[in-house]
DNA sequence: ACAGCCATGTAACTTGTTACATGATTTT
DNA sequence: AAAATCATGTAACAAGTTACATGGCTGT
């Protein structure tokens, strides 16, 4: 949540109400839901690291509401997020966020963002497989080792079609 | 951690230090390292919770132990886990577990346990086809729904291998 | 009149995570 | 004498999660 919500402001200033609409617009619909409560926790804790600021906004017929910014410390941390070449558990949906966040704020270059993700996934493999190696055949630790496997290499076909698609969006 | 926990203690009552051995015996070279106090902390917040129950044990030339075993509310949520069909995150992992846990309690049949995933996964599957074929081709949310459903399907074709895996060791 | 959108947040709880502290015993 | 193993935990912070509370405006 913390840096999803940052890049989102990396992109533009924003309240709370809006980041909540914007994020689940850019999950989709298997999104699923978000409780608002959680955005507005995030904001004010993102507040108390000092990454950003609030500024409150009087609205002539609807409630005031408060844009956040980035600060310095805040588009920093952005711009490491983005390099972060981590796969984490809940890997594609946050790539995905991170591949739209590069290509909305020109922090990062998206192809290149992809193509260092693949590189690190190919590594892992590679590593994977030389663990596989040290394993006894038909074993219960190769087996989970194969699942690891399969999935990086699903992984690595996607991070090919991101790739295809950022090619044609360039081109265009 | 929880869980995890829950099931190691499912096979055989174990004290702290056992447990991450156990645990980090099971997760193999694959799984990385594992603080001791994540343990403890995990056991002493399942007491609270009143899942498990500690007895002491004192030892003649060691350190006393601590050995916990299951409550009853404890055993109950263990088989609720075994039973619940949800794909997180951290899938693999903990469905490794977990198919480990149903061989070693019996409280679960392995090869039930990998075909009502399955069907949880191919039904998964046919849901983001469905919603995909309302997404625009090429889209944005095309290729992230793009992405879940190749890792849907490398992570069925785990499942394959899994049941292979457990139905040769039923031969012998 | 009532539903639904706009807009904000707090309190409380759970879980993960780590750094640190302690101390005996066995092996090298 | 040093290092590894056995064995336990605490304090503190970070993060996710949800239930609840508030209130005005807009459209039917």
């Amino acid at each position: 949540m913390r840096d999803v919500i940052l890049s989102l402001l990396a992109k533009e200033p924003a309240h709370g109400y809006e980041l909540r609409q914007r994020l689940m617009r850019a999950l989709g619909p298997a999104g699923g839901e978000l409780n608002p409560g959680q955005v507005y926790v995030t904001l004010s804790r993102l507040e108390r690291a000092g990454l950003v600021e609030a500024s409150e906004v009087a609205q002539p017929s609807y409630p005031d509401k408060k844009v956040y910014d980035l600060t310095a410390a805040g588009r920093e941390r952005v711009t490491r997020w983005l390099a972060d070449v981590t796969w984490s558990k809940v890997a594609p949906l946050e790539f995905h966020l991170k591949l739209f966040a590069a290509a909305d704020t020109g922090l990062a270059d998206p192809v290149a963002l992809v193509d260092a993700q693949r590189l690190e996934l190919l590594r892992e493999l590679r590593q994977l497989q030389e663990l596989a190696l040290r394993e006894p055949p038909d074993s219960d630790g190769a087996l989970l080792l194969e699942g690891a496997s399969l999935r990086l290499q699903a992984d690595v076909r996607w991070l090919e079609a991101c790739q295809q698609h950022f090619l044609e969006r360039e081109s265009r």
